[in-house]
DNA sequence: TTGTAACCTTAAGATTTGTTTAAGAACGGA
DNA sequence: TCCGTTCTTAAACAAATCTTAAGGTTACAA
């Protein structure tokens, strides 16, 4: 799951990329300034930015300065120029691509994917799938790091399995046999019945506001545990 | 300096493209087909290609499918056909970017310096990332110097090079076994179960204020251990 | 309503993992 | 070869985590 910034003062141009980039592993954010990017770039965990030079309050040149001080996700550059000038100024200054306006939707959908794909290659090693976002929770396979609501917790590994477990197939339900052999290995050499419940007890205690009556875990009677969006 | 790979079998482009690229920074390299190109890689530590799509006995495609084996350095794909479906086509196989034919020599210049820009900095096992800095650490591998909060440490080789892997990828946690298996090689003769934890235990020496509540090089108990931007 | 099986909760002891020393082995340069 | 540096091993210790077991609670179906 990737998320993605898209910072256009034009609402007409922000839809048509939300449209291009429809994909069940983009998460999509927008910002129509330089200062509402940056904003959300500090906020949130953005992966690749979408971002127009000319805007209001802040233009796209400064708004990337600003953010190259602190972070090196990829940055598309969406201009109307199409001249080389103006091109070469923005790669120059820490742009990874850029795209002139009209877009081709297929362009579009094509480079963030290219950039996408260059970022994991180099920065962590292939493996697809390191940031799992499930309701307020957030879990980096990478960084062994789990946030809820923003508040890190700090889980144990095998609590930190089970969780991501749940979190690879949200509202999927998985039986207690199933965490078991998932979590400890297919050679698991006999545990208790009522292991996975414990540390199920332990998760709720960390993620859960309210142990007892789970946001996020819940249990199906009979079947197994899941993951919901906690929305209730 | 930086190893540029230029293949095209048409020598007029490669001439070109030399001129073009002329940067006391670049030394060139050319190959005139697949077979070729990825035999120079091979050989020599390449830090950008520019790859020609249509070529004799071995096409650019092909070619940088074989390259991507085994590396990832940014590939520009070079073609005649401006169709949008050739451009997504090469994107999404591998190439960081394209350029059609006929070229415009800032245009190259200037997105070579991007790939190149974004490359550095985003680090890379195979790369001239020379200076990694993490808080106030900054370590050098040219010079093999480290420095914290500007202060020179001695560190041994064994240390320079786990400081160095933990700092190729800020946050990222690496396990014991994973140290021992990207410091000392591959084919590591079995060193004991705790050398890594001893060298950890210097290295928290030489670099932490206080060895005993580290700021920098933290563990997370069953994972493994990271460095982080120590801000606490 | 009642019995049963599924699930929950708690805490203590067992186990695993990480830390810290120190000593001797291996290595490399003079 | 000798000496200083670096690496590895081992052992004792400390800390975090896992498992077990026992008793409690809840949901379901007859």
């Amino acid at each position: 799951m990737y998320n993605i910034l898209i910072c256009d003062d034009e609402k007409d141009i922000v839809n048509a990329l939300k449209i291009y980039l429809q994909n069940p592993d983009y998460r999509l954010f927008e910002a129509h300034n330089g200062i509402e990017a940056v904003e959300l770039v500090q906020k949130e965990t953005i992966h690749l930015i979408l971002l127009d030079i000319m805007m209001p309050q802040m233009d796209g040149i400064t708004a990337m300065a600003k953010i190259r001080e602190e972070f090196n996700m990829p940055i598309i550059l969406l201009t109307a120029k199409s001249e080389d000038q103006d091109k070469i100024l923005g790669l120059n200054i820490g742009a990874d691509d850029y795209i002139t306006k009209p877009f081709n939707p297929l362009e579009v959908a094509a480079r963030v994917g290219s950039q996408l794909r260059r970022y994991t290659r180099l920065g962590s090693g292939a493996a697809a799938q390191e940031l799992l976002t499930v309701g307020g929770i957030e879990l980096d396979d990478n960084t062994k790091c789990v946030t809820v609501d923003g508040n890190q917790v700090n889980l144990t590994p095998t609590e930190f399995d089970i969780l991501k477990l749940l979190m690879e197939y949200p509202g999927k339900v998985f039986s207690p046999k199933e965490i078991y052999r998932k979590v400890w290995g297919e050679d698991a050499l006999s545990a208790g019945e009522n292991t996975v419940a414990v540390h199920i007890r332990h998760l709720r205690e960390k993620i859960e506001i309210t142990p007892n009556e789970p946001r996020y875990i819940k249990v199906i009677f009979g079947q197994g545990y899941k993951i919901e969006k906690g929305r209730n």
